[in-house]
DNA sequence: ATATGCGATAATTTCGAAATAATAAGAACA
DNA sequence: TGTTCTTATTATTTCGAAATTATCGCATAT
């Protein structure tokens, strides 16, 4: 039984320490690989058996995830993943171009050579993966990985812990959307250079262009997304 | 026994519905008015009985104010009221500098009159209370309170739950620290008219100097914090 | 002296049962 | 038929005991 990562012998690789924070970080994937549907109740006898763990710390888990706004509370009726919608995903974009762009900014202001070159390796780490994967899959968790790990390593250099956490949660609630585009698409994802162009402004420090590309990816994927259409995954309202 | 707040009948005013966003909101309130002090280790059994909840809920609380970065979970060595530095407090100011700012931009860009008139409002009142307290005590919770609400007025058009919460989460962390700067000041506070300014800026649809001044409030409101010294609550070093 | 290992103590984390609140189903009434 | 109580059922929230983990003190060895 237990659930989907892997077969968990108390103690071993509990990511955060605690039994309660490995539950956020598992659940927090299945909700944004849509394991657990947008707008899904989530019933506590039955995520108690999935996730193996007991009504408290289950509770702590899905609390915080409400507060990540991956989860919603509903007063004293239990919890339901958050649904989407596309004023969310506006919202969320809007948000996401004024954080990557902050940070970006800072980065380029202060990164040194480490920071250049993580940025280099990630960006061949996603674009051989692309490059295998020209024209097949959908995006693949190995994808979305690298992909974060990217866009990751540009910003690792802002040196604001305040703003790399804002940016993560909001990071993690497109990786949710995009996930739901990928599996509505129906033609092949056309791989583009603009990971390429971001990565060449950044390392050449032309901060303009590196600005102007950073925010049209953020907004370009939230066009794509809305053209895929959103009202995927439909799962009866609640 | 119990908390401080009010003594609490079951299911009478529970700020959020559940026992646990109760016990939350006091836990946040406790914190930021440095009852519980900066850098102080939580232990669960005198908190359990303090606040008049179990080790679960408890716990429920304090992961998410970890969350929230009021408090630091420490691996499974519990949790501790986070510490301040004037590291975190600049790193802070020049997030809300970034967020104050796109918040107030957006809600100039669509802020109607009853946004307006709430603006006034609320300024009237803090301005009343301000010339109450001309020169006697330090920043009371009264004022505390009407500030808050005042600042909350100026955005409170801005059309953006994601930024509105970010907004939200980064102004309760200046407010333990306006808190403890009030806390060792020596001379009293000198009323300014910063408020009054702001207001008019905003009132008169004049983006641009609006934009300087709210910048110029935030990062005062640091500088202040800093020259009064933060070293103080020392609270024994973890 | 300093370091290492062991046992006892104290703290936190986790569990599952008990209490509480919401929902559904049915009965009584207009 | 529709409405409003009441009761039964189901789900969530909360509690406190039990398990786990860290910490402290002391003995032993280097």
């Amino acid at each position: 039984m237990k659930n989907g990562s892997e077969g968990n012998l108390r103690s071993q690789s509990l990511v955060g320490g605690t039994l309660a924070n490995d539950v956020l970080h598992r659940l927090r994937e299945d909700i944004i690989s849509c394991i657990l549907k947008p707008g899904e109740k989530l019933r506590f006898e039955a995520m108690k058996d999935i996730y193996g763990v007991s009504f408290s710390t289950l509770r702590e888990a899905l609390s915080r995830l409400s507060s990540e706004r991956l989860v919603v509370s509903e007063g004293q009726r239990g919890f339901k993943v958050a649904p989407i919608s596309s004023e969310d995903l506006g919202d969320l974009t809007n948000a996401r171009v004024l954080i990557e762009k902050e940070c970006l900014l800072r980065a380029m202001e202060r990164g040194d050579d480490e920071w250049k070159s993580r940025i280099l390796s990630t960006f061949h780490r996603l674009d051989r993966l692309e490059n295998e994967l020209e024209g097949q899959r959908r995006v693949t968790p190995e994808w979305d990985q690298l992909h974060a790990e990217f866009h990751e390593a540009l910003v690792g250099a802002s040196a604001s812990p305040t703003l790399a956490e804002i940016r993560d949660r909001l990071f993690e609630r497109s990786r949710r959307y995009r996930r739901i585009s990928a599996m509505v698409r129906k033609t092949p994802r056309a791989k583009t250079d603009e990971h390429r162009m971001i990565m060449e402004a950044v390392l050449s420090n032309d901060v303009d262009h590196a600005m102007t590309l950073i925010e049209r990816h953020v907004r370009e994927i939230a066009q794509n997304i809305m053209e895929n259409g959103l009202e995927v995954t439909p799962v009866q309202a609640a």
